[in-house]
DNA sequence: GTCTATAACGAGATAGAC
DNA sequence: GTCTATCTCGTTATAGAC
């Protein structure tokens, strides 16, 4: 059984680098077993279909991507630091030419199946929630200034800071998206 | 003559639709082949391998977004008209569900042979450059007041769009890109 | 310039032995 | 759980007739 957690979750690791490199209809079984040394049909008793795997990642992504945000609310901060520490999670995905995994289905989204669908914009909803409760904690403390709705603002930081990635991803400079995203985070506050 | 001409272009413009809507790697020849009413064997004619058809479709959109943007530079406007009307032109993009064309393989990147990813850089460096331009020109008019660079400005613009085209596209509101952009625009002047 | 036919390969997926 | 073997289909691409 330990065996069996943690052979799904190899799997896990290579397809999720395998999709955030080259997209999930850019990535194989054959990639994903080549890498393990398995086989492919090993790949399938774990993950019977390409969208279950497809689904598993992006629920796996979002947990851990939760956690962070429940890590980033523990430590009492103010709100400017809340999300330049937000833009850091972005920073890390980038850190091995790795778009975020939902940017990058974001942009496959119409070839996706409905259940892989779903998933994906739950991911983003969870985030504009996330960061718009910290708009509104900001504003109410007097951190932060702004007009206009906080779920509007976070839809506009979230976008952003997924467009930075994308742009910047091509090239071989992690500074470059540092920049461009303090550059954004600046705007806001 | 005119007939192929005309032939190219009628793949070109299937092929662009499809590339924005599903990405290089979503689509195939045969999808092609079936909305122009051709075989398969006579697109090869007019592009010999997929990464030719890439290169055109990439050369093309950029030689019409560079009309574009001499079109918005022919009207004597203010700075942030002309970043508004660039946002226009995204927002057009977005219409029937698709993707920036290069935003959509900016995110397959790794996945495209090197002439297309050429090709996807120079596009984006072009458009910087005219931003960067309109940034400075409305800086020594008085119009717009930043800190920093032009050219890091206009970085964090491209990618704040990108982004937000990125994350409007699942759903079916283009208002949501409108709100997203306006605001984005809106933080820089 | 477009067609038919086909090659050559890789994809996702399954059956059944071990 | 993992293997070998295989199926079926879709993919890019080419040869050669019309």
């Amino acid at each position: 059984m330990a065996d069996q957690i943690d052979t799904s979750a190899r799997i896990l690791d290579a397809a999720e680098r395998l999709v955030q490199l080259r997209g999930f209809n850019g990535f194989s079984y054959a990639d994903v077993a080549a890498e393990l040394g398995v086989t492919k049909a090993s790949l399938h008793y774990h993950f019977p279909s390409k969208s279950d795997l497809g689904e598993a990642l992006i629920v796996r992504y979002g947990e851990r991507f939760g956690a962070a945000l429940e890590a980033i609310d523990a430590a009492p901060s103010e709100a400017q630091e809340k999300l330049l520490a937000y833009a850091d999670l972005y920073a890390n995905v980038l850190e091995d030419h790795r778009m975020c995994l939902c940017g990058m289905l974001a942009a496959e989204y119409k070839t996706l199946p409905e259940p892989m669908q779903r998933a994906v914009l739950a991911f983003f909803e969870r985030n504009e929630i996330w960061l718009a409760g910290v708009l509104e904690q900001g504003e109410s403390r007097g951190d932060l200034h702004f007009t206009g709705s906080s779920q509007d603002l976070a839809r506009a930081i979230l976008s952003a800071l997924e467009g930075a990635l994308l742009t910047s991803r091509p090239y071989d400079d992690p500074a470059r998206f540092q920049t461009t995203a303090r550059r954004l985070i600046a705007m806001v506050a």
